[in-house]
DNA sequence: TTGTAGGCGTTATCAC
DNA sequence: GTGATAACGCCTACAA
């Protein structure tokens, strides 16, 4: 049917003004300038039409694509989708769409995928791959692209984020397990050139302290990735190191899937022998065996915070940089019990 | 430094040619029309400069805009990162972006999002959420828009799709239990109005009948939606009927996580009393309790064949409508074993 | 084989 | 308050 393109100049023909007026009646900043009956005369010829401005021409003319790049490490991270719908939900309601990118932790590819993002021109971009000596980040500023970090962020607080009190969510766990009972507690931490592995790695050692207990630098291991497989090595070092311990904070969920297997290759039972407490509470790890106690992350909510920031420095490069910090909540089910004694 | 915008015709300059020449030089489909060492010298320019053209304003000239849609229900279902990433992956490395968009089940939801795709001018759209009765497919059919089914498929063959053999996956399922010495085995079957929840049941059906056996109507249950409540509901019901069953198919793993759920309730043990086998084999389900035996389907490949088909259509919109159907394999874990005489 | 010119649909800068 | 006009960067007849 009406499968005809439909241009301004038609909405301005059918209105009856010129295509430069019709342009200001339907642009809302520029709606001011045209009287208000003209300008309702258009709006009213656009919809009859069912006008859609072309966004290339827009686009050539205004150097602006109403797009944003997201950049993560892999889609198929379970922690992300959520992070995801929450950006294009939130970015979608403006107008804007999602271009996203995956890394798989790779630099030249990361490299690559921003170059295809740079040569579309994205009006601003959020990085979910920040590591703290980031040379991509130094290019992007370079060219002053809107940025905002979203999950890990940087100690240098010059760029805007949504992230997730990574420290008070393993307080938390700690906190738990102290009550149980515990005394000697492990953590299999995450990489520590990534905040959220620095920053649950902190929180590990405070929720120690002020409960009184030393951190033993022996039951403290860092992995090389948070995934199951580095869970399961780390946690079999552990076990190997003849230190002894009642429970283990996991620096995220995937890294306390490791360690379940690491437990199960030692013939050691959790929570009867070893409580296990993870990070992100990941879909369905309450149907794992046990059931895994922890820490829960507003997914969706920090990818609309981060989306929300990125449009604030979009419609103004200068804004001041800005930082949300979502809380983290302990979920407690049946991975974590009471230490026995042996 | 190099952060001003560099156009066709600083290229063309720098080669001492025309931009008209320097842009026949560098579209591979012109190429030919001018001297090789010309083209070279373009080439070798364009690289010096790091020129990119312009995706407006190309796509304002060329009325396409290198962009592809996908609409899907959810991507927090973990099915579907792994088919996007095939496609993302696959796409790209023709020039192309994907445009995501959620419809949430939703059917205005899906019009808003597929019109603003559209007003995005996306040269084509992958299909994730087809129904039987589709309207959506109408619409786009009649603004020649390229389409391709993925995962799920319609009895209608003309339309190009890349999904996986259903039938023959739960037919898979049913041999195996069949051979494990069960007899009476039910079937939690998804939505009928979509062929993923079509496809197994009609497998289930004929695994059955290929084992000299009769599907019991009775051991049959239809879920409304792919969902754990889904499953553990239907579960329930079928438990409380009272026909005996030793084994249960179900139309995917939320269901068969469902199913865990109920049994559970119902103080029933899987696989002692109950047998399950899934269909998906989601991410981590070798961790549940007690491990899910599962059909597996190739979701990156089918995102890549679905990425594929699209591009044929694009760059023929008459080109033949092709079907890629992936094979499905089963997966065997700790929910199946021989039943026990009661 | 290469140069020339016009236009894709929109917005911005002028006049009026 | 509105109309005319040029320009965004690229492609593509057509001319040379």
């Amino acid at each position: 049917m009406s499968s005809q393109r439909v241009t301004l100049r038609d909405v301005a023909r059918r209105a009856g003004v010129h295509p430069g007026t019709a342009s200001r009646a339907l642009n809302p900043e520029s709606r001011h300038l045209v009287k208000a009956e003209t300008a309702e005369r258009v709006r009213q010829a656009a919809d009859d039409l069912q006008f859609h401005p072309d966004p290339a021409a827009r686009s050539l003319k205004t150097r602006r694509s109403y797009t944003v790049g997201v950049l993560l490490p892999d889609l198929n991270n379970p922690l992300f989708p959520p992070i995801v719908r929450g950006i294009e939900d939130t970015l979608g309601r403006h107008g804007y769409v999602v271009l996203l990118g995956n890394t798989d932790n790779d630099e030249d590819q990361e490299r690559r995928v921003v170059e295809g993002m740079r040569s579309r021109n994205i009006d601003g971009i959020i990085v979910a791959t920040a590591r703290q000596r980031h040379p991509l980040l130094d290019t992007v500023v370079a060219a002053d692209l809107p940025v905002v970090l979203v999950n890990r962020i940087l100690d240098d607080p010059s760029f805007p984020s949504a992230s997730v009190d990574d420290q008070r969510g393993a307080e938390l766990a700690v906190d738990h397990l102290v009550q149980l009972g515990h005394r000697r507690i492990a953590h299999i931490a995450g990489p520590q050139d990534v905040s959220t592995g620095v920053g649950r790695l902190r929180g590990f050692e405070e929720g120690l302290r002020r409960a009184g207990l030393d951190p033993d630098p022996d039951l403290i291991v860092v992995a090389e990735t948070f995934t199951r497989n580095a869970g399961r090595t780390c946690m079999a070092a552990l076990l190997q190191s003849g230190r002894s311990f009642t429970a283990v904070v996991a620096g995220n969920d995937l890294l306390a899937l490791g360690c379940y297997l690491a437990l199960e290759d030692a013939g050691l039972r959790c929570p009867d022998q070893v409580s296990v407490v993870g990070f992100n509470d990941m879909p369905f790890i309450d149907q794992l065996r046990p059931p895994l106690s922890s820490v829960r992350i507003p997914h969706y909510e920090v990818g609309t915070a981060a989306a929300e920031l990125i449009l604030d420095r979009i419609s103004d490069h200068r804004a001041p940089v800005a930082s949300r910090v979502l809380p983290a909540e302990l979920v407690i089910r049946a991975s974590t019990a009471p230490p026995v004694q042996l």
